[in-house]
RNA sequence: UGGGCUGUCGCCAAGCGGUAAGGCAACGGACUUUGACUCCGUCAUCCCGUGGGUUCGAAUCCCGCCAGCCCAA
């Protein structure tokens, strides 16, 4: 009897051409697409996943892979776990990363439950990323996709073994192209299809206008000041603001300014000089280690502090059970709260956590 | 209402007789499964506070007026 795949399916290419290439390795599969959050509430539109339009697309493409095909209410969960957390650390004068949160809590948590309850033998997501089981350590090993551009490791660092076990990625070892020219030779709906990006649940684009209906609050103006605390103008609001920040301020001065600091117990922006942005030391906490058990030996490792960032040369250690000390070789520009920073060695993932 | 200074794009600011630099902001796009950063593009077209004058030609020279600032009273 074959095994047991269900597709986690999101309309777009990538997902589509993953769950293609499962049947062709043999697999008994079923494609899912997750419903996060009503239409209604967000609207459509054409570039991100889940939309109503996305169903119809993954519909498409499961029927012609012959696999059955279904749609998994999950928008409790996700507007707990994803949406309430992302207005929550604006909020606070965090920056979230609702992406990482939905990875963690709908596709290897809540979606990989219900697939083994069904009993599934592997939830299939189309990340560009690799899982491989090294026998010297006993663990699998979360690692970057052979086409680096695309990796998407980084938004995967929480997976844990017990996932990393039963998931796999097919798209792994491939390149965009290659796998835009799979879904054309099978002529996926969406094979030409944009790319998805910007966060899923925001609608034409400003998440803060999204944070302000839907929380139903006003987030007041207050004052832009300088390190030494000297007025500079005001801001809109302080969910508007993130540290590395330059465009929106509308303060004109001779030069450019950034945003270093969101201060929400005062309601202020902190603003400065680029060269005010450089730190070398970050503390993570909510961590997560995939290569190695613990941490609690420093190690060299290369990290990053966002998403699209190469990876720089640090020494980490972890402080306790759930916080990690990283110092980076260099300074590293606009270390923002609330995202993640993650570790590498060489191109396995050792883990990663939430910045504080 | 004596003297001095200034008035160029939303902000700052070059220009000093030859047909409006640049920076900031803004806007658009690229990049991107988060937010940013970055990059590319656009941004004074009978016009340089205003009305006259000189000149082949003025934002640039001259005169008047207006506005703002400063110093004196």
């Amino acid at each position: 009897m074959n095994k047991k795949a269900l597709i986690a399916m999101s309309g777009g290419v990538d997902s589509s051409v993953a769950a293609f290439l499962m049947t062709q390795a043999g697999y008994e599969c079923m494609g899912v697409t997750m419903k996060l959050f009503y239409n209604e509430e967000v609207a459509c539109r054409a570039n991100t996943c889940c939309s109503l339009d996305d169903v119809e697309d993954a519909r498409s493409v499961a029927y012609r892979l012959n696999m059955p095909y279904y749609v998994f209410n999950f928008s409790d969960r996700f507007k707990e776990d994803v949406i309430d957390k992302f207005v929550d650390a604006y909020e606070n004068g965090r920056t979230p990363n609702p992406c990482i949160d939905c990875n963690r809590y709908l596709k290897f948590d809540k979606l990989f439950a219900r697939a083994k309850e069904l009993g599934y033998d592997y939830v299939v997501t189309g990340h560009y990323a690799q899982i491989e089981y090294n026998p010297e350590k006993g663990r699998y090993l979360l690692k970057k996709a052979v086409d680096t551009n695309k990796d998407q490791s980084y938004v995967l660092y929480s997976m844990t073994q017990e996932q990393l076990s039963h998931v796999q990625f097919p798209l792994g070892s491939m390149s965009k192209p290659e796998t835009r020219k799979i879904a054309e030779e099978n002529g996926f709906v969406n094979a030409k299809k944009h790319d998805s990006q910007d966060i899923c649940f925001v609608v034409n684009g400003k998440y803060s206008d999204f944070i302000e209906n839907y929380t139903g609050k006003t987030f007041p103006e207050g004052d832009f000041v300088d390190k030494n605390g000297n007025f500079m103008g005001r801001h809109k609001g302080i969910i508007r603001y993130t540290v590395g920040q330059r465009k929106g301020l509308g303060l004109a001065l001779d030069h450019p300014m950034y945003v270093i600091e969101v201060n929400p117990e005062n309601n202020t922006v902190v603003i400065g000089e680029n060269e005010d942005l450089f730190s070398t030391s970050v503390m993570a906490k909510s961590i997560n280690l995939i290569s190695v058990p613990d941490m609690y030996k420093p190690m060299r490792v290369k990290a990053k502090v966002r998403y699209r960032q190469a990876e720089q040369w640090a020494t980490a250690v972890q402080v306790d059970e759930n916080t990690l000390k990283i110092e980076f070789d260099e300074p590293q520009r606009a270390v923002t709260k609330g995202q993640a920073v993650v570790m590498y060695d060489g191109d396995i993932v050792v883990g990663g956590g939430t910045i504080v």
